[in-house]
DNA sequence: CTTCATTTTTAGACATCCCTAAAAAAAAGA
DNA sequence: TCTTTTTTTTAGGGATGTCTAAAAATGAAG
């Protein structure tokens, strides 16, 4: 038996790429969507996707994609939620803006320790959500069920909280923040335009019109 | 004017090492005590001592050994200052034992923004010494002053505050822990024995025989 | 001051991870 | 179906960081 190899960082990224390009889907990631996604080039990744083959954590293909195998799925959730527990850590006790999280998780969520990992999710009170409203995988490797809705899918009248992001880029966090937009809050649809399919909104006693662009990108939990 | 290039991973590991070997004297570090440390080769060791003469992180020249400039002695200060600040919040905050926290603190080191290690400095409240003692650079690359004697340069009937100790491995550490000897505590030596060196001390109410070899590892502060 | 042991460097090689350029396969369109 | 375009892979190479084996320099001892 082939003892399990390291993982190296390299690897790690891949892993992570490949499960969010192939969420919700069955069908195969392809190379050009990993490139792309990865700002690398698609000779990078067919080198990549033989050596993640050779440790079974993708299947893969001549000209077929790659799709993660259980252990690639196990692996890349494992360091989603190291990716977004440093989030929380460094949201909650770090200060840290909403914004300004990514980038320095990017670096931590490739630490190995299992310890470190476990205790600081004790430390931080085994939360479910990163600061985006992303939830975040168990030890076991199971995501808690979200059935949220975009906001541009709410029909007029309708309400509920705000729990999340889908762009998480810096340019649509600041947008939020400077709209005084949050998760958490409370946000009812007033009106839409048929015309640009622009919302008018009701948040925090206060009106706003957000633009098609912005409500496909915010997550609600309907009452 | 040359801008200053990314110090690697790599190169950080051999800065501080440097720094280590280095300490107290003025002379040159040898390729070979540098291999050793670090567990590699000489032939590797002169690779990087090219290097890091080029980055201008080390004056080097050939058969001369390694000196650090005062850039790499910055650079290898604020590696220190990282790791021993990550060492204080394994300890402090997630209950690490102090025999524990080496390991996960050589990786953490490595993180590069300065925006996080501030607020960790500030979350642990601008810690001076890490867990085991050691003295931790400020922003400033600035050392605060210990003047410690190790317990085996106490005279009899000299007591002191246990600061420090010098060797930090796992086997020491735990050996210390298991007869209760811990940072902070009140140690009197009580008698030398000139055959083997080793003393006989009171601490916290007990008398304990130390081996020459654990008293020349114990910083001592004398009041 | 010359020989011998030790230290250090060079030469050549390998693994990882990335690239460019060109070839091959697949998909799309006429 | 038969081009043409797009996607993907191969081939070859560069940078980093490591190694082994052999050569060169140093320094210690007679």
């Amino acid at each position: 038996m082939r003892k399990t190899q390291a993982v190296t960082r390299s690897e790690e990224n891949y892993l992570k790429t490949i499960y969010h390009l192939g969420e919700g889907t069955s069908s195969p990631v392809s190379t050009n969507a990993i490139a792309s996604q990865m700002d690398t080039k698609p000779s990078s990744v067919t080198d990549m996707a033989k050596k993640l083959a050779e440790k079974n954590l993708v299947d893969y293909q001549k000209y077929q994609g790659l799709v993660l195998t259980d252990l690639g799925k196990r692996t890349a959730l494992q360091v989603i939620r190291k990716h977004r527990l440093w989030e929380v850590f460094l949201f909650e006790k770090l200060d840290f803006q909403w914004d300004e999280v990514h980038e320095v998780a990017e670096q931590l969520e490739h630490i190995k320790s299992e310890q470190l990992i476990d205790r600081l999710d004790a430390l931080l009170g085994h939360p479910k959500f990163d600061p985006h409203g992303d939830p975040i995988p168990g030890k076991d490797g199971l995501l808690a069920e979200q059935n949220n809705s975009l906001l541009s899918e709410l029909r007029i009248g309708q309400s509920g909280l705000c729990v999340g992001v889908k762009d998480t880029s810096t340019s649509f966090l600041q947008y939020l923040d400077k709209n005084q937009i949050a998760l958490g809050q409370r946000i009812s649809v007033v009106e839409k335009e048929s015309f640009d399919q622009s919302l008018l909104i009701e948040i925090d006693g206060q009106s706003l019109r957000l633009s098609h662009q912005i409500a496909t990108n915010l997550y609600i939990k309907i009452d």
